[in-house]
DNA sequence: CGTTTTTGACCTGCGC
DNA sequence: GCGCAGGTCAAAAACG
């Protein structure tokens, strides 16, 4: 386990680069997409693990679902979620530029199913997430 | 065969 | 009002 936990919460706002929007095919999608129903609180904490592996397993499964790069990284940010249907959590991994070798994770949301084994594991840094909580 | 991963495209929100 | 940035979804392909 690492020995350092830095939570941090930020809303980075702004930056980015270019962002290739163009068409080729006819797909045509864009439909009616719930988004902006949400009024459920969505508690969201970024951790900084140092570790070559971009996904730790931290006891539940991820599904990527999409990758992109960042200004302020100049690399390539992974977006992740939780393979489960009753678990609407999702992870956003980012390398440092700095430092290759360090990660850093940002949860967003609760887990709604059980797990003990991650529990466990996040026991100690649990404690973290909910001191967090309360800023 | 099933699941997962990867790329592209599109949409939404906010800023200026 | 328009532009920019970021975020998400979708389909296909690859791998187990």
């Amino acid at each position: 386990m690492v020995s350092g936990v830095t939570g941090a919460a930020a809303p980075e706002s702004g930056a980015g680069s270019s962002s290739g929007v163009g068409r080729e095919e006819t797909k045509g999608k864009g439909s009616a997409r719930a988004r902006g129903s949400r009024k459920a609180s969505r508690p969201r904490f970024a951790f900084q693990t140092k570790s070559e592996n971009d996904v730790l397993d931290d006891g539940y499964r991820w599904r990527k679902y999409g990758q992109k790069a960042v200004k302020n990284s100049a690399f390539p940010r992974s977006y992740y979620r939780c393979t489960h249907h009753t678990c609407n959590v999702k992870k956003q991994v980012q390398r440092l530029a700095k430092d290759t070798s360090i990660v850093v994770t940002t949860y967003e949301g609760v887990h709604n199913h059980p797990c003990e084994k991650l529990m466990e594991a996040l026991n100690p840094i649990l404690r973290q997430l909910q001191f967090l909580s309360q800023l």
